[in-house]
DNA sequence: CTTGATCTGTTAAACGTTTAACTTTTTCTT
DNA sequence: AAGAAAAAGTTAAACGTTTAACAGATCAAG
């Protein structure tokens, strides 16, 4: 019943416990026959290599710790897949915790993440102000942040969105179409990457001379989403599109057109972000501002293995900074009366 | 730099390493001033207790890991975090790795799993057929297999929807609605799941008289699946209605939908499985078999912390199935010309 | 045939914790 | 007040692995 331990092993294969640790380790070279003999002895035991025993003594660890706000959010659970794939190819596992969008918990979970003594840690923080406990891993390990922070400010390698710029790219492509009146759905403005749609759309707004738009609140759940954009629509005359800064809050406004019977794409127009699977497969397709979910994960991977690797940990923060990518679908309907593009003929 | 031990901590609260052990384990009292001068001294040096050297010593591990074919799909993701907050409730660590869902992948994410040395393990199974790793946990360490599994015949505890049952029960209600031309959308029917679907779904048409539906396999892939429903839709007349085993198997057909112009509820009706967020926020909400999600979740936690603490391996397996839930809403179009239940009216 | 370099293998001491066994102190019984 | 019992601390030996330090063999060069 209980696990055979590397003695077993070598008294089996008549070898002592450093050569079955090197067999198993490869950090010394041993014979063809006798790596042989000890894998046999070891699948005849049925050994496996003990994690706890193992980086206890040699004080390495091959395990990377992620934590995120929620792990059912799709936008979320791509990154950890994506990450996870990434750790797996280089032998690192990988140890996820999520803190249900609570910053208590979130506390607890740091705790344990650390108990592992993983060898680094990728964090998307559950709210924008960092913890205390969060800050103090600057000294004790490796550490990058993704999305919920704000890209200049922490003391920690950040991976983001330029929210700023997709914000207003956004609302560019807004006016373009013809819309003046738009309502801005975010979840939660204390989200500096929320808070950054939100500024940039309204900057882009104001410069190209039109009408600031309403930016609404609609937290973290569909329901509550729901409720608030609805009683939203009853106290204002309807804007001509909704932007809607995260998938849940694209959710709520989608919910809300339902119950109001509110035709997207020709009642009224929505532009959505990120970019989830159901959000194409409808008669009437979101256009989305797409989150490079994969990339995000590719550069906070590499970023953080080239400080696990140095050693290095005074060399300043170094922040990426992505784009985000216009994806146009059926949901802004064109007001703007112009000529399409493609067309040629003359008028 | 490097982490502080319980040796410190112990000689800065002058103490013995003993009490300290003591003090962060619970494992025996020990005095209330005392308590405070080692939990001071620890917080002084920021003392963290090692896992590692804990677990070797004591062989106690509370962690449970958990292993899921993809953690992207919703479903999943549903349970693995709800089996979180149970694990988080009752002070075990859980650590997840998913599979996506390829077989090979799988062995060697449970060698993984299973070198933390964890208490139990909670798996949905990649493929029907368990491999031999997998079957070998048997012997090795507390299991129950959710999903992916034919009840009854695993040799694990297992937590399981009563799939042929929902199956029939969904044609009922589809043949109650008038419905006599129904498409099965199968993902995989080598998983036990939805092979038990359709086949309750077969059995079902059978015992009303009704001729039997077609069934075709759409894979685990949007894409995928809407290229091969595309095709078969091309070869075939329209059915009334496309019976959708998954989530993923939904999102194909409302993508086929949107490409042909087909409206859901009028001119094709569709039942789909599971009950993702995005299902309710539609025009057309879509009618579904729900399956409890946390409740499958909450038994195989209990009956693995059973099986952990009772020590005892050699009771019979249980089987713990439940019954989705048919939400009735937009999707399936009544077409039986009946009067609807809840009218008065004399005809 | 020596010398020394290169391989391949072994021995034994850590790593940071828990815990059985022991010692000291306090409390309770009579 | 003496002795027993209970309570609170300490000591030191594990747990299963890795890895310095060492040892024996093989081999090439001089």
């Amino acid at each position: 019943m209980s696990k055979p331990s590397i003695r077993e092993v070598a008294k089996l294969a008549a070898v002592s416990t450093a050569t079955v640790s090197n067999v198993f380790s490869g950090k010394k070279p041993v014979n063809e026959a006798l790596q042989k003999r000890v894998r046999d002895a070891a699948n005849a035991l049925g050994y496996q290599v003990d994690r706890a025993a193992s980086q206890l003594r040699s004080k390495r660890n091959k395990v990377i710790t992620v934590l995120v706000p929620n792990i059912t959010d799709t936008f979320f659970a791509t990154i950890v897949s994506h990450l996870e794939n990434l750790a797996f190819e280089q032998g690192y596992d990988v140890i996820v915790a999520s803190c249900h969008d609570r910053p208590e918990v979130e506390n607890s979970r740091i705790s344990a993440l650390m108990s592992w003594r993983p060898a680094g840690m990728i964090a998307i923080p559950c709210s924008g102000t960092l913890s205390p406990l969060l800050l103090h891993l600057k000294a004790t390990c490796p550490t990058v942040l993704i999305d919920r922070v704000a890209a200049h400010e922490a003391p920690f390698d950040t991976v983001t969105l330029d929210n700023h710029s997709a914000g207003r790219r956004a609302c560019q492509y807004l006016s373009k179409m013809g819309h003046h009146r738009v309502l801005i759905a975010a979840s939660n403005l204390s989200f500096p990457p929320i808070d950054e749609r939100a500024k940039g759309a309204l900057e882009a707004m104001s410069a190209l001379g039109l009408s600031t738009p309403d930016v609404i609140e609609l937290g973290s759940s569909v329901e509550d989403g729901s409720k608030i954009l609805d009683e939203w629509l009853d106290k204002h005359s309807r804007p001509s599109v909704i932007f809607a800064l995260t998938n849940v809050t694209t959710l709520s406004c989608l919910t809300v057109f339902a119950e109001r019977d509110i035709k997207v794409g020709s009642d009224i127009s929505l532009l959505a972000f990120d970019d989830d699977a159901w959000m194409s497969a409808r008669s009437v397709g979101l256009t989305v501002m797409r989150q490079p979910a994969e990339q995000m994960a590719k550069n906070a991977w590499s970023r953080l293995l080239q400080r696990v690797d140095s050693e290095i940990n005074n060399v300043n923060p170094v922040a990426s900074i992505l784009k985000a990518e216009l994806i146009e679908r059926q949901s802004v309907q064109d007001m703007s009366g112009n000529e399409k593009v493609h067309s040629l003929s003359s008028s």
